[in-house]
DNA sequence: CGTTCGACATACCACGCAGTATGTCGCTGT
DNA sequence: ACAGCGACATACTGCGTGGTATGTCGAACG
């Protein structure tokens, strides 16, 4: 009678994909709920029955972001290893991840700043510091790493809360200027991991 | 009869700065011509005498990010130093500037992607690909620097492409995270851009 | 087999905001 | 002193869009 829950979630996540390609195609706040059902074949009724508001849907969209990076790079990191080998290895999962969930990650980082829609309702701001808190959370899986290549001496000795956000960044930046779906053989992409992650790498030390 | 071109001049720079600010603030699309008005102690009036629509004052914004970095980078670049320390030396101006006209250069660095605002009139394609050159021949100061390196075995020999973008997305990374006015004493930024600058140049070797 | 309920579709409203048409005021040239 | 123009202010409109209220339809109950 209720796996129909996996009927529901699957019918969220379908919007969801759908959600994250308009608003990375045509800006967040250009892309309205309609385009965002029309790519759907459906109407916007569709869409308000599973989320309250579309800042709701963009948050939706923006937390997955996270737990996809999140999921992607939380399970290669490995404490036991050289702080150099174990950041390389994160930073290959995380471009892999941005690459793999590419719509995602742009809506994220096209909407770190700009997200100061004023009186937003208490049920909005629960969502936006649930976001808050997941990036936090992933960032400092990072934090770790840095503080201790730098105990280490592996990594140069800089202010951490710069380094962070500079590397991070870095990582991210794909998702501003790469353009998938090209006849983009798989080798580039391997190509862009490779070098991306170690130039995020010799950032450090 | 006619320096008042300095008076027109300084009423639209007023009115960029302005802008700038809002769109900072606000979002680009959040805000409003009437919020930028307001903040002048003005109307739409004065800003639509100047500027043919909202999109052209934006481009505007855009443009002016562009040409603060280019100003402040041009100058300091100087082939006949070693390509590291060429580098060094444009990173660092870079970022100085990135501090200088904030506001600017977080609104360019927020409407990067985006700006697929459909069916825009020719006046404004005009306008995007000015921008669109203008970036293009910024970035083009950093290519040199990278080839020369690669080629003196300086930096280490990757994608142009990819070296570029990543190095670039990282020197405007405080555009994206950095709080200004805060008790922010100038020793702070000074450290930013060692570090920062510091990093970029290590993730090239 | 009637009832209920979830998952949408349809039709509609309200409003914010870009853009415009028109008015006003001060300066300048002649 | 009058014409003309530049630099705005004021008042108004039209449309896009977020949000809602209501209808429909099929599938799970009992």
């Amino acid at each position: 009678m209720d796996i129909m829950n996996t009927d529901t979630s699957a019918s969220k996540t379908e919007i969801l994909d759908a959600a994250a390609r308009c608003f990375m195609e045509l800006g967040v706040n250009v892309a309205s709920i309609d385009d965002v059902a029309h790519r759907l074949g459906s109407t916007k009724g569709r869409i308000y029955h599973h989320f309250r508001s579309k800042d709701a849907l963009v948050s939706a969209v923006r937390l997955c972001a996270v737990q996809f990076t999140h999921q992607a790079v939380g399970p290669v990191k490995d404490n036991t290893l050289p702080a150099d080998e174990n950041f390389r290895n994160m930073a290959r999962a995380h471009i892999a991840a941005v690459l793999s969930h590419f719509a995602y990650c742009k809506v994220f980082i096209n909407t770190l700043s700009g997200v100061t829609t004023k009186s937003l309702t208490p049920q909005e701001q629960v969502l936006q510091q649930e976001i808050r808190q997941a990036t936090s959370a992933y960032e400092n899986l990072y934090r770790d790493v840095l503080r201790a290549g730098m105990d280490a001496g592996l990594f140069q000795d800089r202010n951490v809360s710069i380094t962070l956000h500079s590397v991070v960044t870095m990582l991210n930046a794909p998702a501003q200027w790469y353009v998938p779906g090209r006849p983009d053989n798989e080798e580039f992409q391997q190509t862009l991991i490779d070098q991306l992650a170690d130039m995020a790498l010799g950032s450090l030390r």
